[in-house]
DNA sequence: ATTGACAGACTGTAGGACAATCTGCTTGAT
DNA sequence: ATCAAGCAGATTGTCCTACAGTCTGTCAAT
């Protein structure tokens, strides 16, 4: 058992630090698809030395966050509409496995914690505040994950998405989406509140596949 | 499209045959879980720098290949029963992805040569080649990832495979196990055959849970 | 207009230096 | 004898310098 009290180690090291600024900076959308990232550009910007850097982009490439070509430096991964497709196919059923395991093995508290969100979530229909939003839903998948109790899907989960932020500024912004979310996340919680874990799956797929289909539509009309 | 004649970029840096040397060597067991990999040993043990050395550990982290902890250096990380349960989870989900996609997108020439994979590994039953068996059985996966024509698929379902090699040892070695497999995959084929995607996905995850629970079962025999 | 050579910029790799931290052992007090 | 404090050695964390290899754009020559 580790001491509630102990440090957070993993945020001691520079590095960790860097690795996780680099990320948001990447997620916030500071550093665009196929940018450029070169090594002295980047110890300027966040003021390490070239190692570091050096050591943050390997973590991040392995990531798929990054893409590394030798010789011409690493660019930020651009993500093409065969690329995004495929995304959605693999959270598809990660997303689904998350929800199957959370009904099946969820404590009740847990099971409490991610009604509560949905209300939150529920509650913010009409209102215009997409901070807000992106922060609910990054709560609800955190709460999902953490029920699901399975290290390992967290962790790919949390890869994907981190890949898939870029695009999700696409269907947020698809206005009239957001009551269709809603209700098809509300099916989700009903499924798991009778804790039929292969509903839940088979309704969360859908719902991914739904979300895939706005993205879809998003890259027809920017061709 | 990328010419047939370009040179293969992944391999011209000393970096990238270094974190596939690592790699390899934790596969091949060379290198047993928590093992641990202090720096100076790799420099000596690979003949590169401490600078390589951190970049690859970097990488294989991100694989979760190997555990860091600050200060204490890196170790190959060590799989529980719980861990091993929870690969083997993901691992359903996503190898039922992959036959449901292979079996709905694979072109004729890929459903062939899959067939004859299968054919292969039916061969050798009887026979006592562990090797020629692993082999015969990553040619299988290759070809049915590269027949699901997902990249990120790919990607995650040989990072995932990589953590479970490990495992996949005690797996082989039950005895009599053998023919069963070729009983679970040979179905999953015949709906491939079909092009049943549902009906394979579903043999797929039963699949692989038959196999997670042999590994169960051997951490209940060594425990 | 195409080719070829050159210069500048950037990455790839090595190695050293010092600070921070961990671990185990010794020392000293109770 | 036991336990706490503290010291010493080893290891990692970070930065810096240096040089070789490779790419790209430019400019002259054909």
């Amino acid at each position: 058992m580790i001491s509630k009290y102990a440090l957070d180690r993993d945020d001691v090291t520079l590095s960790g630090r860097l690795v996780r600024s680099m990320r948001d900076a990447i997620l916030a959308g500071d550093l665009k698809g196929g940018a450029r990232l070169s090594e002295r550009e980047m110890t300027e910007m966040f003021g390490v030395s070239r190692g570091l850097v050096r050591e943050a982009v390997q973590t991040l490439a392995a990531e798929g966050l990054i893409t590394v070509v030798p010789h011409k430096g690493p660019t930020v991964t651009l993500l093409d509409r065969h690329a995004a497709a495929n995304l959605y196919r693999v959270r598809g059923a990660l997303e689904g496995l998350a929800c199957a395991e959370f009904a099946t093995r969820a404590s009740d508290a847990q099971r409490e914690e991610l009604f509560a969100i949905f209300k939150r979530l529920e509650s913010m229909l009409g209102k215009e505040d997409p901070n807000a939003l992106v922060e609910a839903k990054n709560d609800f998948y955190r709460c999902l994950l953490s029920g699901a109790d399975n290290e390992v899907l967290e962790l790919m989960f949390t890869q994907l998405n981190n890949r898939i932020v870029q695009l999700r500024r696409l269907t947020l912004s698809a206005s009239g989406r957001f009551s269709v979310t809603l209700q098809e996340i509300g099916a989700i919680i009903d499924a798991i509140r009778n804790r039929d874990a292969p509903l839940a799956r088979e309704l969360a797929e859908a719902h991914v596949a739904a979300a895939a289909a706005v993205v879809q539509r998003r890259f027809d009309n920017s061709d």
